[in-house]
DNA sequence: GTACGTGCAAAATGTTTGCATCATT
DNA sequence: AATGATGCAAACATTTTGCACGTAC
């Protein structure tokens, strides 16, 4: 019976745990700076004394992950250089802040709420009517 | 004085008019895609029957054109391969819907505004407050 | 005439993949 | 035991850049 591991976290979602992905999903809910994969990579194998994590695992978790719903990719919003996707272990629905130099935070949770909220639901029903699809997720960046 | 063409809306923007930055302007204006580089290079040089342009241009001109505010990048709201980004001449505050495919539309004008309109302005200046930097743009998308 | 834009090919960057090995279930 | 994950290196795709030439102002 699932209790509150990672482990368990990763089995519920039908994947197999491994130290790797154990290390990189800790890393990935701990940072609040929506770490790219690079900077996962890095901070996994500052963090842990043993056997390096290759790069090519901590994309390929993430794709699982994010192919699971335990993760969430988003977008470089800024251009050129330095462009690569960034990583969020929160997958609900929030809002985000795009500073000027590309770096991606959390609205703090109780405005990103009072965001979220004041989109009316009939709104979006009325959006996914005209659509024809339905609304799966919906976000909001504040960029500086 | 300027009037209403290309050549002087590049002018007034500090940015030289060519043969060029006019096709692909015009390409950008009249998709309603939000086309990434190539495609608006595929795309351009279809429509001229002239001097095919280059690709090396096209990214040329739309950093021209965003570094002066006349088009803005979008982010690639999906993952893997076809991850390139997008751009778009409408540089205003308005949603966009993403498809599951990854391509972006933009959400129509009536209802994009009515999104826009409901978040407050009092809770866009408590958040300007809060973080301490001004919010030059709101950002909305509808995921699928 | 000068400053800037174009275009080619080459480089840089971020991400994916083939395959042999290894670990988890 | 079987299925799936890891890791390396090589492939890949997109974007940027150096430089010679051409064009707009």
């Amino acid at each position: 019976m699932p209790d509150g591991t990672v482990r368990d976290l990763l089995a519920r979602h039908g994947l197999r745990c491994t130290t790797q992905r154990e290390a990189i999903y800790g890393a990935l809910m701990a940072s609040k700076i929506h770490p790219t994969a690079e900077e996962l990579h890095a901070g996994v194998n500052l963090a842990a004394g043993e056997s390096p994590i290759s790069l090519a695992t901590v994309y390929n978790t993430l794709d699982a992950f994010t192919a699971h719903g335990l993760a969430r990719r988003i977008a470089p919003t800024c251009a050129g250089s330095a462009a690569a996707f960034r990583f969020d272990a929160d997958t609900s629905s929030h809002a985000h802040v795009v500073m000027a130099d590309g770096s991606i935070r959390d609205l703090p949770d109780d405005l990103s709420e009072r965001v979220m909220g004041s989109i009316p639901r009939t709104l979006v029903e009325e959006i996914e009517r005209r659509l024809g699809a339905k609304v799966g997720r919906i976000g909001v960046e504040f960029v500086e």
